[in-house]
DNA sequence: GTTATGGCATAACACCGTTAAATATTCTAC
DNA sequence: GTAGAATATTTAACGGTGTTATGCCATAAC
């Protein structure tokens, strides 16, 4: 009776292959500008079979955010073993704008898209791993508060995080959204970012600095 | 012979409150959840009555847009004159951050959509209001780069320019695309934001700080 | 008074996400 | 081996979207 296990990992593998060209084309073209029909035509089914596996486009898109969500906070907790906060929170800051200049588009889907309230309350729900990712950068800044190298006014974690986070965050995202075609003339992303990231550390530590 | 006048008046006049419908639906629902038919039933016209005062849909944001951009950099210029450039610097700060918290829709448009190239280009023809914003930006950088307030290593008013612009970005960007319906804590945007402010400005410039 | 023109509406097109119903395919059970 | 159940997929369609070709009609020009 291991045909019915085999019609599992058919479905399954189905399911994947649905997933892997929606993300080609979320990625290619955006979300908005690709179609279910396009997606199936990628993996030779009907639209309705999408169905099938999914319960509509959006779904599609949350299982994509989730995953990426996850490999971004694995990639943060691959960091976490440092002694001193600040060596912690570049390097998280690194890992982060390495995953947008490797996954623009997911990260365009994941922190420069609008989500509908439903959908934002769906990730909610599950647990969304990008909030796992946020709980891990809060829970560094949480360390450099109580290990006291943050000036006194700079005492809530949250906020902290949310500096930090935001920093990065634009300069990713404006390369994302304004990197090509515009007359703006760009700096090095990577070298931009890490520069801007040691200098609002700078700003943010007590005077006691190299 | 006034009749003609009366006519290019009344039209000219019918193309604003359409504009002004349009505003009105794409900050409240939002610019993909807007329809053409729901703009016209606001004006009281067929939706094709729009389409002989505007090309399409993206006309319409698009002169709402570059309206509002020019506001935003006739804000800029409105602060020009401070003898400090790091005053300037955070007022310039601040007046963006308050740009992103009225007009979100159009900030999202403007700064957060990966624009066509062909949209881009559009944009640069027509001399972007947001390139010449961040030509305020950038000059006023440059002017604290010669008056030597800065670091030694930060000598580029563009990489400062652009620093400065995306820590802020960040902040705004994820507040208007996460900001709702997430678990995320978020922080009061606008004191977060100028706290921000403060402490890159200080991880910016030299030493001789309060 | 006839003719052009501008402003708008009617009707329709092609496409979208999505769904109900029908069909093909595969597995189970006798 | 075959009937029947269950699953996988398709066909056809619905309501909605942005957009357009066509036609109407009041006004302006001669």
């Amino acid at each position: 009776m291991g045909s019915q296990e085999r019609r599992v990992r058919e479905r399954a593998d189905t399911r994947l292959r649905i997933l892997d060209a929606a993300r080609e084309l979320f990625v290619r073209d955006g979300y908005a500008a690709t179609t279910m029909r396009a997606i199936a035509d990628r993996v030779e089914y009907t639209p309705t079979a999408i169905y099938h596996h999914f319960a509509n486009k959006q779904a599609l898109l949350m299982e994509l955010c989730t995953n990426d969500f996850a490999a971004l906070a694995a990639a943060f907790r691959k960091i976490e073993p440092t002694d001193d906060p600040r060596d912690s929170l570049g390097k998280i800051g690194a890992a982060y704008v390495q995953f947008g200049i490797e996954h623009p588009m997911q990260y365009q889907l994941l922190f420069m898209t609008r989500r509908p309230p439903a959908a934002a309350a769906e990730l909610a729900r599950r647990e969304e791993p990008g909030e796992s990712a946020y709980a891990i950068l809060r829970a560094s800044c949480a360390k450099a508060v109580t290990a006291g190298v943050f000036r006194a006014r700079y005492d809530s974690p949250d906020e902290v995080a949310q500096m930090c986070w935001g920093s990065l965050h634009g300069l990713v995202a404006l390369h994302i959204a304004m990197g090509e075609g515009s007359t703006i003339p760009w700096r090095d992303l990577r070298k931009t970012s890490a520069r801007l990231s040691d200098a609002l550390m700078r700003g943010l530590t007590r005077g006691s600095r190299k």
